[in-house]
DNA sequence: TATATAATTAGTTATTTAGCTAATTATATA
DNA sequence: TATATAATTAGCTAAATAACTAATTATATA
């Protein structure tokens, strides 16, 4: 019961239902992109990933300087809560909103973005 | 999202999905009952149930002086989670042991449970 | 109608969790 | 090899949550 547990809480807050949410639709995503549709510090965001990690939600790799993460959808015992929470966000606004935002957010490059974060600490896109 | 989350959390919570679980494999249980294998005080199990009832993960009903509560299956945006979660607590240790607990409560009347929490509180059958 | 009582709600306390900044770690490149 | 830097971890604070007891509500029956 702990692991499935694990698994419902690592999903159960609002800003790691829209990191779930917002892999749902791109296949991977990057620390730094996902702290900025946030909107919360860097390190906030890296507890949310590594929770999610932990309980098997998510994969990650690393690539150059950045890492990135996807839906560990090889996880035949998790993937259908995957199809679950799509089904059921459906016609969601936070995630058409999150969805906006991050199409904006996905055509700066990294090195920008990283240093956008570093100089100007949260920063919006809006 | 805010409804899908509060459905997420009703079940996020290590009591509540001993609830749950019970109740995918007893149709229906009273919440004097409930109150009993979770060996917690009656407020507490209320709280839990009344917050499942919220989400619309359960339902409940009225018979005299007894609530029962039941799976909400009718639900067919919610019915697909209940299928997950009983795949995925297949062969959990604290399940079987809670349907062995169950199995003993479900033999005293609720006149008589209801009376044994009234006078020696939290009161355990093992 | 009055009493007993199952369940809920109110009010409080202790624990857990999410957020921040600062410090650390690990990796790419000058 | 030294430096820069993306991400994580540590340490802290504020907010949310779960537990309890006591008070209240609503219903069945004497």
């Amino acid at each position: 019961m702990d692991k499935t547990l694990s698994i419902i809480k690592a999903i159960s807050d609002k800003n790691r239902l829209r990191i779930l949410s917002a892999l749902l639709f791109h296949d991977e995503l990057c620390a730094c992109q996902i702290t900025e549709f946030l909107k919360v510090a860097g390190a906030t965001a890296s507890r949310h990933l590594s929770q999610m990690v932990s309980a098997g939600v998510l994969k990650n790799r690393k690539q150059g300087r950045w890492i990135y993460f996807r839906l560990n959808k090889e996880n035949i015992l998790i993937e259908p809560l995957f199809v679950w929470v799509e089904h059921h966000l459906e016609g969601s606004t936070r995630v058409e909103k999150d969805l906006k935002a991050l199409k904006k957010i996905l055509l700066i490059p990294c090195e920008e973005l990283s240093q956008k974060q570093r100089e100007g600490g949260i920063c919006s896109t809006s």
